[in-house]
RNA sequence: GGGCGAGUAGCUCAGUUGGCGAGAGCGUCUGCCUUACAAGCAGAAGGUCACCCGUUCAAGUCGGGUUUCGCCCA
């Protein structure tokens, strides 16, 4: 341990910390142990890649409060693992394969799901190595897959327990269909985007009449499924025509002209045609009037045998060909250009088809009952405090959640049907199942078990629901399934409910909100105490992080050029607590030269103070004194923002500390004064503080200083110790070298030239001086100091309270002075006369503070005083 | 159209319940390789706290309005 190179590298030592923390299960809780517990489930990856700059952010907060925790004396779990991530997962593996030419249906499902198997051990292990590298202090031991024997069990079990309390039910619902993944959607795996298109206004000839009644549409394919034509009552244009009939152009059908206030008299023509099984308001208006559905489209998105010529067109060269028919027609009246919002699949981008379909639901008013609740009387409380709002928002106008998917990559539903007597076709279970009461289909067996003969007729021909379950179904349970749920293990009793989870607010419906109600539904406790939403990582013109803009940079790259401390270190720099981070590569080198910074100062106290104790002093200078005094007020600040999760705050007075106070000052002071003890046992105590930001560099130093335990993350949170020295002294003098120190930059003085000054100052501060010249010559540049002694040449002055400094300048450029200190009396008289206004004021008087008021008149002498020592200065000039 | 957030130094942002002379980092400028660190040290310049009105002894901070930008929802 004789080495200690003057520059800090962080490749060197960064793999072998962490293989120690690991060999010594620092990361790995002990059950029986009885300290409090502190708990955080990680918002689990995706298997689908590598991970981003926003995981690294997410992640590193995650760490900096479990590593906090365990120094301030926690029994800490991490836990650890991944997301199948369904449909994600799935079409990243299926464009794989299609580069190799190979279609998923010529794989056949086993095959095919063998094949994403081979491609998540892949992944997995380039995640685990990149968590790995960022020094994550996860819980390796436990760690979970959502698709795994032991996890899927519980999902299953969920979905009959919920279906045997009436809550999941099959029902016929207009969904978002991805035409290319063949797949329903939830709402929030859709994504919205404006685009250019066109408005068709289309004429549907009255019956009975010579007249016309012309709707617009932005898809006119879907006409074929119009079943009627709907207009707003109070709209005078068209109030005679309610009850009539129109001819449907190309098909030739009757339909009828209805009204109803949902439609808006000003959009396009104020009438509206209804398709109802291709539009959800459409189907909302067709159920409520009772209008014929026809659907006139296949899960692919091309027309079907109900659009006559149309079939097995699809979308875009059918509306080509209406557009063509309708314009030979004369049925075409005009089109106009028209900007539309397009709902895209999330992955795949192709333009999302409503489509009706027979999908499984969970009903969800009961379920967000009492979430809003919790989260109402602080049972869960979020952070910051703005996201309530959007969460009470969705939690209020919940929908039912349409859990299944036409995947191949999931947990299978686990509902079978006699292929004898059940036809699922007719399987509607939503009306019969109403307010709980179970009357399960004929031939249907929801079950965690898969039945060898059907209940109803004894057939032993049973097969299973071919759909899975939204892989959000699996990660709701996270934060009890991990810890062992619905046993009741060790773990759980131990670790849950958990304490903090963070995560990003663009998945506070799709998952916190769900974990608190899946929470509440299957445990009868709140799954963590905490949320803390941070901000999303953009790069620096605002735009967000994304694979397809190609703007996120590889995390690992950043670590080899600049070490992971850096990395996280920089970034929680630059993370503001309530806006989104504008990411910069500047900010990890900033992280980069705090960490070098740090390097230095221990490499300094390891040449001079190897030897002293790591304890503190028995002795204090009055150095020592001020710098504890310094130390104190940062330990106070710093577990505020803990309690408050302002880690960006935290970052930032660390940095101000360690750099500007602690190297600045009291480094440079100890050169000249010698102490013992102090600078060793504070450097122990900033790297313990900074150890949750920088893991390794502060690991590092620990050990190369010989701190006596194994390892940092087994010490102490800092205490405050009291100081019994009055260290007002040291402050003047801090205050009177800075003032010095500006004079020289003032006049242009060369650094190395020794100045000459007269001090004037109490008996107090100049017996001080006495025994503490040589910190002020050493860190001002001084060479003689003359007390209560009157200048007799022109000099450079300095007021402060309490101290009058005269610079004796050789070639003094007496018009500068003069300048210089005009403009300082014009500030300060103008100052002066502000707080004598306040001062004099009867209301200040009776409201104000004692303390403001304490503060200001103290103020108002210092300045009376520093201007009286100004005009002076001036005088003698 | 509805909601949320933001506007503070050239840039990116801090600024607790109103109360010290509005701060930091980066950038710019000046001078320094001063024995831990040039990935450094010592300094400087740079602000009508978006605009208007109000509450108050006191407003960057609270209230109302205007405006620009960003995001979410329909």
């Amino acid at each position: 341990m004789d080495e200690f190179p003057n520059k800090y590298d962080p490749q060197s030592i960064e793999d072998h910390w962490y293989e120690f923390w690991l060999k010594e299960k620092l990361f790995t809780p002990d059950p029986r142990s009885k300290k409090p517990p502190y708990t955080v489930m990680i918002p689990l990856p995706n298997v689908t890649g590598r991970l981003t700059l926003g995981h690294t952010l997410n992640n590193s907060i995650q760490d900096i409060l479990i590593r906090y925790s365990k120094l301030t004396g926690h029994e800490t779990l991490w836990m650890m693992g991944m997301d199948h991530a369904g449909i994600a997962t799935q079409v990243v593996v299926e464009e794989k394969l299609l580069k190799e030419g190979i279609k998923k249906e010529d794989l056949g499902r086993d095959k095919f799901v063998q094949e994403i198997w081979r491609w998540k051990e892949e992944y997995a292990t380039t995640i685990r190595k990149q968590l790995e590298k960022m020094g994550f202090a996860l819980d390796w031991s436990r760690e979970q897959f959502t698709l795994s024997e032991d996890y899927s069990k519980k999902v299953i079990k969920v979905f009959v327990d919920l279906y045997n309390k009436g809550l999941v039910y099959r029902g016929e619902y207009i969904i978002n269909w991805c035409p290319r993944c063949l797949s329903a959607l939830s709402d929030e795996q859709v994504e919205t985007e404006e685009e250019p298109g066109k408005l068709y206004y289309i004429k549907y000839p009255i019956i009975g009449t010579e007249n016309f009644i012309t709707v617009a549409t932005t898809r006119p394919e879907t006409m074929l499924g119009d079943t009627a034509i709907c207009v707003n009552p109070k709209d005078q244009r068209y109030k005679k025509l309610i009850g009539g009939t129109v001819l449907l152009p190309i098909m030739k059908r009757s339909i009828p002209i209805i009204c109803d206030d949902y439609v808006d008299p000003d959009f396009g023509t104020g009438a509206l045609k209804v398709t109802p099984s291709h539009d959800p308001f459409d189907f909302t208006l067709a159920k409520k009037h009772d209008l014929e559905f026809i659907n006139i489209m296949n899960p692919d998105a091309t027309l079907n045998e109900n659009t006559k010529e149309y079939n097995k067109l699809n979308r875009y060269a059918a509306r080509t060909k209406i557009i063509a028919t309708l314009k030979k027609e004369g049925s075409l009246e005009k089109v106009e250009d028209y900007r539309l919002p397009l709902a895209k699949c999330e992955r795949c981008h192709t333009a999302i088809e409503p489509r009706i379909s027979k999908q499984w639901f969970v009903r969800m008013k009961a379920l967000a009952k009492p979430a809003i609740e919790v989260v109402k009387n602080e049972t869960v409380k979020i952070y910051p405090k703005r996201w309530i709002n959007l969460y009470n928002h969705w939690m209020e106008n919940i929908r039912d959640w349409c859990i299944s998917r036409q995947l191949w990559w999931g947990h299978r539903i686990p509902v079978y049907y006699c292929s004898k007597c059940c036809d699922p076709k007719n399987a509607e279970t939503n009306k019969s199942r109403k307010n709980g009461e179970i009357k399960p289909l004929k031939g249907m067996l929801v079950s965690t078990k898969r039945p060898k003969k059907c209940p109803d007729c004894g057939s032993d021909a049973m097969y299973q629901d071919k759909d899975v379950l939204d892989t959000w179904f699996s990660s709701w349970i996270w934060p009890f399934a991990t810890l062992g749920w619905p046993n009741k293990t060790k773990d759980l009793k131990r670790f849950y409910p958990t304490q903090t989870l963070v995560t990003g607010w663009e998945i506070i419906y799709l998952w916190v909100a769900r974990m608190i109600m899946a929470g509440l539904e299957f445990t009868g406790q709140v799954p963590f105490s905490n949320v803390v939403f941070h901000p999303l990582v953009r790069d620096e013109k605002g735009k967000k992080m994304s694979k397809s803009l190609g703007n996120s940079p590889d995390p690992m790259d950043l670590i080899a050029e600049y070490g992971a401390d850096a990395l996280r270190y920089g970034l929680q720099l630059i993370t503001p607590k309530e806006q989104d981070v504008l990411y910069s590569e500047k900010s990890i080198d900033v992280g980069r030269k705090f960490c070098n910074k740090l390097w230095n100062a221990a490499r300094l106290i390891w040449m001079n103070h190897k030897d002293d104790n790591e304890t503190p002093p028995s002795q204090p200078t009055i150095y020592d004194a001020w710098i504890i005094s310094e130390f104190n007020s940062l330990i106070e600040n710093i577990n505020k923002h803990f309690a408050n999760f302002e880690l960006n705050a935290i970052a930032r007075e660390l940095y101000d500390f360690m750099w500007h106070t602690f190297c600045d000052w009291y480094l440079e002071i100890i050169k000249i004064c010698p102490s013992k003890d102090t600078a060793k046992y504070l450097l122990k105590q900033i790297i313990i503080m900074l150890h949750p930001y920088i893991p390794f560099i502060t690991e590092e130093i620990y050990h190369k200083l010989n701190f006596s335990k194994k390892s940092i993350l087994l010490e102490d949170w800092p205490k405050i110790k009291a100081v019994k020295i009055d260290i007002a002294n040291v402050r003047t003098l801090k205050r009177l070298i800075e003032e010095i120190r500006n004079i020289r930059g003032l006049f242009n003085l060369d650094p190395k030239e020794k100045l000459s000054a007269i001090i004037n100052t109490s008996e107090d501060f100049s017996n001080f001086l006495g025994k503490n010249h040589m910190v002020l010559q050493g860190l001002a540049g001084l060479k003689d100091i003359d007390y209560a002694k009157k200048p007799d040449q022109p000099v450079a002055s300095i007021i402060i309270p309490a101290v009058d400094c005269y610079i004796i300048l050789a070639n003094i450029d007496i018009e500068q002075e003069r300048k210089r200190l005009s403009t300082e009396i014009t500030a300060l008289s103008k100052k002066i006369d502000e707080i004598k206004y306040r001062l004099n004021n009867q209301n200040y008087i009776r409201k104000a503070a004692p303390l403001v008021k304490q503060r200001e008149q103290k103020r108002f002498e210092d300045f009376l005083k520093k201007k009286e020592g100004i005009v002076k200065a001036i005088e003698k000039l």
